[in-house]
Parts: C-alpha cells; structure tokens; sequence
DNA sequence: TCCATGCATAAAGAGAACTGATCCATGAAA
DNA sequence: TTTCATGGATCAGTTCTCTTTATGCATGGA
C-alpha cells in the first residue's frame, strides 16, 4: 500500500497553508504549486477524513468546525518538524569531523588546522585518528586524509601531495660516524625498524639493491611519528616524509642526509563522499586544503 | 515544483518510524512497505539533507548524532497530527446536522428523533431548518430531508414518503354542518389559505374540476404547521399531509374525512453528499430512517 | 563453513500528483 | 445592467515519484 494512503501528508501540508491564508491560489503561490493542486489535495484529505474542511464561498473559502479544529494542529506539527529540520541542517554545518592517521594530524593538521578555525569560526573540527580508511557508511565523519591510490569508489578524492620517504636522523647521531656523506653510511648505524618496507624500497633507489637488514637490532614502532621521535633522541636512523619534519629540520633536530626520496605508490589525498561535495562545511575545508597544499589537485 | 521537494514528508514519515524501531525492515512492516521503499526513502532524506541519518552496521543500523536530534523532534509532530487526525474523526462522527422543513422537524422528526438518540448515544443531534434546499459545499450539513424529486446532482437521496394531501379539520367545525360527508361539502366552511395551490389539485382529485376559492376570506400561513394549528381550533378547512398528524386525529383534535389524496408530484426524500455515504453517523441515521418510514427506498 | 539476517542496488511498472485549459459563480465597477 | 475581476471546480493529459521484484553483499551465529 502507497505510504500516502494512510496518512496524506501532503494534503495536510497543502490545508494547512490554505487555512492559514483562506485562499487556495495563495496556498499554492506559497508551496509553488498551481491552485489546482491545491484544490485537488484539499479534495482528497475531505474525502479521506469524510468530512468537509473548507466551505466553498464565491470568491473565498472558509473554515468548517473540522476545519478549524485541524487547522492550528497542523500549523503546530508543521513548526515542529521545520524547526527540527532547518536546526539540524545548521547544526551540520557546524561540526566537521575528519579522518587521518596519527601521523598526519600530529604532523600537518596541528600545524595548519588552527588557520582553518580562523578562518571559519562557525565550524567545530573533531578529528579522529584510525589506520584504516574510514567508511563513510558506519562512522560518523566529513573528511577523509589517507595515503592510497586516490581511487575509492563512491568517494571524490583530491590530490594532497606524493607520499615519498627518506632517512632521517638526529645530527648528533650523524657526527658519531663523522657525517653520513653516501648512502652506504647509513648501514653504520642502528635502523629503527629496519622491518619498514620503506628501507629496502629507499635503498633500491639509491643503489643499493639488496642491503642485509635481516640481522639488526629490530624495533617496530609502527606509526611513523614514533619512529621519528626514535630518531630524534639519536636512537636510530628512520625513515620518514620530510615534509612532516620540515620544522623539526629548521629546529636542528633531525637532518636529511639526502635529497634522495623514493615512494611505495601510495599517495596522499583529501576524501570525502561525492554526494556530499556541495557542503558548505567540506567545501570550506577543501578550499582551505587548496590553499596549503601546493601540489593540491582537484 | 512538486511539493515533496520542499520538504519530503513521506521520507520523514519512513524515518520516524525507522528510528523509533532502529530498523529499515520493522519500519516497512509498519508502514506496509517493503524494505526497499524504506531504504529508498531513507537515502532520500539523508540527500536532502546533506548528512547520514544512519549508520549502517551489519544486521542493525544505528542513528548518527544528527539522526539522534531529529528523531525525537518527528515522532512528536507525528503525534500531533495522529491525534488532531484522529480526534478530528470521532468528533465529525458525533455531531449529526440535519436539514429539513419546519413541518417535518416539528411534525415528524420531533416524534421520533428520540428513538435515534437513544440508540445512537455517541451522536449529537442538530437541528436545522430552511426553506431553500440546502447547498451542501456552502454549509455545514450531514443529510437533508426535503420534499422534491428526489434528483439533486452528486447527492445520493432516498425516497421516504409520497408527499400527498388531503383536507383535515377539527370534529367540532364538521359538526357544524351536520358532517363532512362529500367533497362539496367542505366549501361550505371557511379555507384556511385559499391560494394553497395545493386545494385545486385536491379537488380535481376529488372530481370538483374548478371550485370558486377566489372569493373567499383569504389567510396566507405560508407553513402547514400553522394551518393545522388554525385547523385544530376550529377556524376551518386545512389541507395536510395526513402522515404528520396521525396524533392529532388519535386525539380527537382534528378528522380526515375523506381517504382521497392528492398530490403535487413532490415526494419526500432523505439526501446526502454521495461522497459520505459510507459514514459512520450518516449510515447510522439512514438506517434509522429506514426502519421507521415504512416506504423507504435505497 | 554454511546459513540467516539485514540493507543496498538495479530495473521496471503503477499510479499519484501536478499542470494547462476551460468553465462557472459572484461581487464590484462602469 | 452589463462587464470585468476574482477565486474555485472540473477534466484530460503527462510527468516522475514511489514502490516492487529480483538480486547482491556483508556479517554474525550455528
């Protein structure tokens, strides 16, 4: 059975304008629709009640008992679910949940996110850190950063920037072996985790195709912004994206011994699901991202 | 523009009852609906509003933050249009307006209007009467008895009585001159309302092709109720409808002389809108009606 | 691993809803 | 009085929303 059948909401909606203005045709001047509909709609919510609502007068109509009686019911229903509906649409637009990983967010998002709120003063950013890629079905969220392809179905993806790696190290760490001048120097040192598919993939670009690794002290830290705090105590060499480090480098915490960069593939992008691309809250944050992302592409 | 556009009521009807049961299928249940249609309506709304409603976990879906706030908000204006919609309905079922004559109210509907009432305890009783037959679109009116042919477009009407005539006077006045036993008898006595057109249509019937009424004293009561009120104190001969003073003769306040009727060619019909014949209330009275006139007729 | 549950998707069909044209009644203006 | 303007009703035609059937997919439990 039609969903309208039982209760016709849509004739409510289109009495409710008419008895408010007494007037068919400025009913549907006001929900844009022709006074034939309207006197269609308020025909078929007679005929389903069982009861006139409208007295037919030449050259206006007015209320019956009934008619009056339903009147500010429906003027009061239709307040409510207006309301609920125009709040909860601003509400929306006021909170912005993204998705990263730990890295990202310690590494670019805290440095830059507080322009972000500057700038939009009406939207609350909650930020939620995970390994995997959110889906946007089950969790609650705006915006998706992660590394990848770039290719999610049922996603708009944007170009961030290339995910590409190097060693780094603490200058200190470096001195004890007196600079690291060549790559091979680096196999002097302790690899913080040396089981990162990064190394091998770094090393091959650099010319050394198949470094021993395999006996070395082995640490997994598992989120890079570990590992490269690792490095900064002078523990280790690691292996991380320069641009997250860039304050760490000006600080003379940590050195790029080479501009040597190699890349597994994957790179960063901006997400978030089509449907939802005319937002006023992602498409603030999208063209926030543009503005501080060089390599940012649509 | 379609009026759903603006605000899709059906959706928000399907997402009521979806939240409250925090399931797509329970909701089409409900509705009589299958979970398609629920799922289609959902993914409408969400689209409409530019926000997910839902989380969709495995076997259960969960509200959002945003579905969460609006939930609530639908279930009351539901409710109040449910209940202004219901209440609506057992009122309009407890309040019968009649429309009739004078003479019918006061001659036949007051002699039996308490047997309905007394069997229908639930329905209030209102009485109105006019000359004119009631326009049933420009009035607040349940069902009409009037006298007529019984043919009024888009009413649905049922024959009760033939309205025929005949004359009646007190025993006292036929005394008078020694009884009324022929026709030509009563031209002996006073008229009461010469110019009713209904004398000549009398006394044709009753084989007095042309009686000279023209002279006589003339008195206008313009309502039957009247003249038999003056035909009951003696002050001459009334034409009535026999069937609204049957009391009248059991009582010996007025005699019909003669079983000869005549009649204008009007009968008496019970109408109302075609539309509601299936109300409650209306079905209640016509079956009244049906019982108690012994020609009613569907 | 297999089955049951619950939602999503695609394609197609029904019929509700809307429109445009026209008609009618009435009150006001000429 | 006649004419005009206003406001609804009616009718037929058309659009397109909504619904259904069929099917797929993911997951949790047996």
């Amino acid at each position: 059975m039609k969903l309208s059948r039982q209760i016709p909401l849509n004739a409510l909606r289109v009495f409710e304008s008419a008895a408010r203005q007494l007037s068919f045709t400025k009913a549907g001047e006001e929900l844009g629709l022709t006074q034939t509909a309207v006197s269609y709609q308020i025909k078929l919510l007679e005929d389903q009640i069982g009861e006139p609502l409208f007295l037919r007068r030449p050259r206006q109509v007015t209320l019956t008992d009934a008619g009056a009686r339903l009147a500010p019911k429906m003027t009061e229903a239709f307040a409510i679910m207006g309301e609920a509906l125009s709040s909860l649409k601003e509400e929306a637009e006021g909170m912005l949940v993204i998705h990263t990983t730990a890295t990202f967010a310690s590494r670019w998002l805290a440095h830059h996110l507080g322009t972000f709120q500057m700038e939009n003063p009406g939207i609350a950013v909650r930020l939620e850190t995970s390994q995997e890629m959110v889906d946007f079905t089950r969790a609650e969220a705006d915006v998706a950063i992660r590394s990848g392809s770039g290719e999610w179905p049922g996603l708009k993806s944007h170009f961030l920037m290339k995910s590409d790696f190097t060693p780094m190290l603490s200058p200190a760490l470096a001195e004890t072996i007196g600079g690291v001048n060549e790559p091979a120097d680096l196999l002097k040192l302790r690899i913080i985790d040396p089981g990162d598919i990064w190394w091998p993939l770094w090393f091959e670009a650099a010319g050394i195709a198949d470094p021993d690794l395999s006996g070395r002290p082995f640490s997994r830290y598992g989120a890079q912004s570990f590992e490269a705090a690792a490095a900064m105590a002078g523990q280790g060499v690691a292996i991380l994206k320069p641009e997250f480090y860039a304050d760490d480098v000006a600080l003379g915490r940590l050195i790029q011994p080479f501009d040597l960069r190699a890349t597994d593939g994957s790179d960063y992008w901006l997400a978030y699901p089509e449907a939802r691309r005319h937002s006023k809250k992602i498409r603030a944050f999208r063209e926030f991202m543009r503005g501080k992302m060089p390599t940012f592409r649509d």
